[in-house]
DNA sequence: GTCTATAATAGGATAGAC
DNA sequence: GTCTATCCTATTATAGAC
């Protein structure tokens, strides 16, 4: 029985590192064999559902880093401004600045849309839904919140969509700091 | 010889329907032989180069349909929030309402991204150049207006990601609203 | 310009040894 | 927990008739 070759988590990782790339239809078996450098049937050891069990167990990692990372942040015993900048700290790395696709994106289309939707759509909402009840608890009106909320997850999205149509991370760099300029003022003039 | 069944404009209309809902490497020549009702060998000879010339067909009537109707009714001879309105009028059509993937977005992400990337990218600048030309003209400084036609395709594409995430087409229809507004107050501002 | 038939390969998945 | 070997199906692509 040989040992386990590495931790799920970081086999795992390897997985988003692929789909995210990629997308989950343009990964092969062979591709994750490679990059793991795992035969097929010890994949399939792992993941007795084969590349659609991949597939759930990258979104349970999204999901665990988004619930850890980002309403973590938000949710933080700090003040806002200050949680805010920790959402944003933890953007700018997961993104790799502007270089590396977001999974949620990676899995909104093809195969991955029919297969994970409820998934992707939970991980949505919960994000905004984070940014609403910090913004809102720092004392910005409710439907104002939720226009920034929605606008700051448009804006990541859509940064990152031209960032790689364009070969050009200055978009997510300047989008970024716009939105998070942007929702500081709200904050500071919710403070009056 | 039988005659051909339909235009090759409407081929590749369809072509491109297929591609923008399920991405280039979620469709396979099946897929496009049921939605075309055309034979594999068909597709080759209209298609010689298989796939990847299908792909290159998508893209460049794509383009023309930017030039057309994006370029064409930014740089048009009328008054620029009349301008403006005929865009997001096109995009509102072409985007069925926040229901239909963008082709770009469908082809930033796994083959073809390495088959695509210059054409691609050149979309990108080519809509918001345009945009810029057509805001600085209006008056609009010039670091103003690259900033607000950037934050719009991002706005388009990321709204597009979240509308399918979610399963909310709102989202889309609120951040084109937001932003045509905040164009027309540049706009206004600029006149004076 | 379209068809049927076929080749060649790549894909997802399983069996069974160690 | 990993491997080698194998299976089956889907996929891309081509040949040649009409």
């Amino acid at each position: 029985m040989p040992a386990p070759i590495m931790s799920r988590e970081e086999l795992v990782a390897r997985l988003l590192e692929l789909f995210r790339e990629r997308g989950y239809d343009g990964i092969a078996l062979s591709d994750v064999s490679a990059a793991t450098s795992l035969g097929k049937s010890s994949l399939y050891h792992h993941f007795p559902g084969g590349k659609q069990d991949m597939g759930a167990a990258v979104l349970e990692q999204a999901g665990a880093w988004l619930e850890r990372d980002i309403v973590g942040a938000l949710s933080a015993d700090r003040p806002p401004a200050r949680r805010l900048d920790a959402m944003f700290a933890a953007l700018r790395a997961f993104y790799g600045g502007g270089t590396r696709p977001c999974i949620l994106a990676a899995l909104v289309t093809g195969s991955a849309h029919e297969l994970f939707q409820p998934a992707l759509g939970g991980a949505f909402r919960t994000w905004i839904q984070a940014l609403v009840a910090m913004l809102t608890e720092a004392g910005v009106q409710a439907a104002a919140a939720r226009e920034l909320a929605q606008d700051l997850v448009v804006a990541v999205q859509g940064s990152l969509i031209v960032a790689r149509g364009t070969q050009d991370p200055d978009v997510f760099r300047d989008t970024l700091r716009r939105q998070q300029a942007r929702l500081k003022a709200a904050l500071d003039a919710a403070q009056r």
